[in-house]
DNA sequence: GGCTCACGATTTTTT
DNA sequence: ATCGTGAGCC
């Protein structure tokens, strides 16, 4: 691109407009021309349709840039929303590096959350909180609940917390606050939801905390009440971008609709047929409304697709126009043909698996003449996360690195909430259920009675729980081992807090300008006597929490152990415990990996926005996807957020994508059979090989034969849906009739075997401690402790030295 | 107050 | 099958 082009692009506008055109625009090169009109095109609303892998990212950023480099707009007068912190942080650095320099931060480019967080911050007490206001986690929303519904006398056994947290959480989605639920809700758990929902929401400001929820929830109400105060960010915004708009709910909607009344220059991102998270409130009719609730809006549709091949992209659009109602887009690429999608039906869950493993251990070798592919660039992505253990089972037993992606996060592990618990109760004396919570771990001989004591001591003086436990001591109410140990731990916490060195005063709140720097107000603390570092390690140690977990002979307490490492390690990285305690509220993730090379297993959700170059979707039987549930709970619309889950998947591949099914499948418990999925059907055949499935004696069903109907192929299956054949096709399988597709020479690598003897005592990562019962090869039968018995790779196991239990 | 056994539920999940 | 919860027992 030359500088006359650009200029050529700005003919006849003005002087100061063409000198600042004149200004470099690297970032415009290498755009596509729909990329490049979604950059350029800065006035007014902006609905950038981007399907799966056409660069969305990369057109956002340009934006962004664009926005500042021509002058349009300060970087802290962008607003730019995400969803995850881990979208917010891509943005970030990716709109540094282009920018080639460190930008002056943009306050505003974050989660939904954060940025609600910021500004309620600033407004708390419009809303009755003190700005300081803590965020629960779903843990401590839920141990409210169920007092709430105790104090109420509702059995909770019949109306469980969980149950009325998923309805409140809705409500929230929708910006319904208690007086707004409508009349339709009110059989909302057993007609007393409303109302529990208007006592939780007090309790809630009683503790000056919030939800998750209440951080859109509050701004929305306090935009809508306080016109001045929604101007004045109406004002200060003068650009507002949104990342996958297909996911917002009603309440981030409002919030960004209100928001960009002002200059109403708001681009929102999305891609109508990705979006799956219609179950936690997303509204897929945000992004279809798009054009009529912003008038005057243009639309830019990006459908050069750079990730997958011809047949992938084709199967996934046959598959996705299935669904009514769609924008419509076509996605296309210039990439070679490559291989077509290919499908392949087995006999059961543990043969798919088996197979899978195969096929994944020939592609990692390299095989027919093709080039050896990384575990890191091969992913199984499954329906429901029960799906993903008879993976994990076969790949321990032969020994193939995995990873599961979107299991428990690091800061929802029990030991990192009971930390940062003591971090609470010691940072804010006043948060009850962080107290709740650590009072009796590790045991302190405090059940029930003794914490209704410290309840009741509380309420009566009107004070918070450790003020309450101070006092009953005091009055002498609580003796024995119980009030000794109470006894300590007040102490502890006093003793803590003094070392703490509380906040000094916090800078003057300012509501009536938004400071130029515009960061949140911040608040200045003195310095400590010791570093907040130090300070956990004490609280940990000296509250028995760390020597509980050394005494603990559970396999997961080295782990445990290992995590508290971390998390003291984390700490080093803020000022004050208090500034951590706000990260971690906000920041849920956990992205660290050990190095060497691991095949990815995930969730067809916890898969969106990544990409692989091979891609295994397995389970493809109707009831398990399409998921039954999400049939029978949300009839077509399910079905089409199923069908969308599919598209999803399909078009996470770059260049090798394998469906498969099986014909039985244990589920909770019981064997079931099921018929292939109704979206295999809605493959286009011309885009698909299928594949002759081993075991099947002269390929029983599908062997590549010419079929009118590929689910007709596939469906035999169930032809031979017999206890007998069943058993006859498992001893097959034990056999080794079972091989991947591509012909491989098995090489049984003797010098492998292991060193472990008959009865020794070991230790394995996963399972715990057992006893080795056989020795196959350099294959280990254990008995474990805890995990019963299990066929494992020997290097996945350490001998111990401890003397056999 | 702590432990054991029985019962029930069991898609997807970020912040 | 398996896991977490809660009631009931020591």
């Amino acid at each position: 691109m030359s500088n006359f082009d650009e200029m050529d692009a700005f003919e006849g506008a003005s002087l100061s407009a063409r000198a600042m055109a004149a200004r470099p625009q690297p970032y415009l090169d290498g755009l596509n021309p729909a990329q490049r009109a979604a950059v350029e095109q800065m006035d007014g609303p902006v609905l950038m349709l981007a399907g799966a892998g056409t660069g969305k990212t990369k057109a956002l950023t340009a934006r962004i840039v664009h926005l500042m480099n021509t002058g349009r707009a300060r970087p802290n007068e962008i607003l730019a929303v995400t969803f995850t912190n881990k979208a917010a942080r891509e943005m970030k650095t990716r709109v540094g590096s282009m920018l080639g320099q460190n930008i002056e931060g943009m306050p505003w480019l974050g989660t939904f959350h954060a940025i609600c967080v910021k500004l309620l911050r600033r407004h708390a007490e419009l809303v009755g909180l003190k700005s300081n206001f803590t965020i629960l986690d779903t843990d401590d929303q839920l141990r409210l609940l169920k007092q709430l519904i105790r104090a109420e006398g509702i059995d909770d056994k019949r109306w469980p917390a969980r149950m009325l947290a998923g309805i409140i959480d809705g409500w929230k989605n929708r910006a319904l606050t208690p007086d707004k639920v409508p009349a339709a809700d009110a059989a909302a758990y057993n007609h007393r939801g409303a109302e529990i929902y208007a006592a939780y929401q007090a309790r809630l400001i009683e503790l000056n905390a919030t939800d998750f929820g209440d951080l859109l929830l509050h701004m929305v109400t306090i935009f809508q009440t306080h016109g001045d105060v929604l101007e004045q960010y109406q004002r200060w915004f003068r650009y507002i971008l949104v990342d996958e708009y297909q996911d917002t709910n009603v309440a981030q909607y409002l919030w960004l609709r209100l928001l960009a009344q002002g200059h109403k220059n708001i681009c929102c991102v999305g891609d109508d047929d990705q979006s799956i998270y219609g179950w936690r409130g997303a509204e897929v009719g945000n992004i279809l409304r798009f054009e009529t609730d912003f008038p005057g809006s243009h639309v830019v549709k990006l459908e050069q697709n750079y990730r997958s091949t011809p047949h992938i992209l084709a199967a996934a659009s046959g598959v996705i126009a299935g669904n009514e109602g769609r924008l419509g887009k076509t996605l296309w690429t210039d990439r070679e043909e490559g291989e077509k999608v290919r499908l392949i039906g087995h006999w059961d869950g543990e043969e798919e698996a088996r197979w899978i493993g195969d096929e994944i251990e020939a592609m990692q070798r390299g095989t027919r003449g093709m080039e050896a592919v990384s575990l890191d660039h091969m992913a199984i992505l499954v329906r429901a996360s029960h799906q993903m253990r008879a993976f994990e089972d076969r790949f321990l037993t032969i020994g193939l690195p995995y990873r599961v992606i979107g299991g428990p996060r690091f800061y929802e592990r029990m030991e990192i909430r009971d930390a940062m618990a003591y971090f609470r109760v010691v940072t804010s004396p006043d948060d009850d259920l962080a107290f709740e919570r650590i009072v009796n771990t590790p045991k302190r001989g405090l059940g029930d009675k003794a914490q209704q004591k410290i309840q009741m001591t509380a309420r009566e003086n009107g004070v918070n729980l450790v003020e309450g436990a101070r006092i009953l001591l005091a009055n002498g109410g609580l003796g024995g081992k119980g009030g000794a140990q109470l006894r300590l731990l007040i102490d502890g916490i006093e003793r803590w807090n003094e070392k703490l060195r509380g906040p000094a005063l916090p800078l003057q709140m300012d509501n009536e300008v938004l400071d130029n720097e515009s960061g949140p107000a911040r608040v200045e603390y003195g310095p400590p006597e010791i570093s907040h570092v130090e300070l956990a390690e004490i609280i940990l140690d000296e509250s028995g929490y760390t020597g509980m977990w050394q005494n603990d002979k559970t396999p997961e307490a080295p782990g445990r152990l290992e995590n508290l490492k971390e998390l003291v390690k984390a700490l080093e990285q803020f000022e004050n415990l208090q500034g951590f305690l706000e990260h971690v509220s906000l920041i849920m993730d956990n992205e660290s990996d050990d190095g060497g090379a691991k095949v990815s297993i995930m969730t067809l959700h916890a898969s969106k926005g990544l990409e692989f170059p091979a891609v295994f979707l397995p389970g493809w039987e109707d009831g398990l996807f399409p998921s039954q549930r999400s049939m029978d709970e949300s009839g077509v619309k399910g079905l089409e957020e199923e069908r969308r889950l599919a598209y999803v998947g399909i078009t996470r591949a770059e260049a090798l994508c394998t469906i498969s099914f099986a014909a039985n499948r244990r589920v909770f418990g019981q064997w079931q059979s099921a018929m292939p999925s109704r979206f295999i059907d809605e493959l286009p055949e011309a885009h698909v090989d299928v594949l002759t499935p081993p075991g099947l004696y002269g390929g029983g069903f599908g062997a590549a034969m010419p079929t009118s109907n590929l689910h007709e192929a596939a469906a035999e299956a169930n032809v031979y849906n017999s206890p007998g054949w069943r058993r006859l096709q498992s001893r097959a399988g034990e056999r080794g009739v079972s091989q991947p597709s591509e012909a491989k020479n098995v090489t049984i690598d003797m010098q492998a075997v292991s060193s472990f003897a008959m009865g020794e005592r070991v230790f394995h990562q996963k399972f715990g401690y057992g006893a080795v019962v056989g020795i196959e090869g350099d294959k280990l039968e254990i008995d474990f402790e805890k995990a019963g018995t299990k066929k494992v790779v020997s290097r996945f196991v350490t001998g111990c030295d401890d003397v056999p239990f």
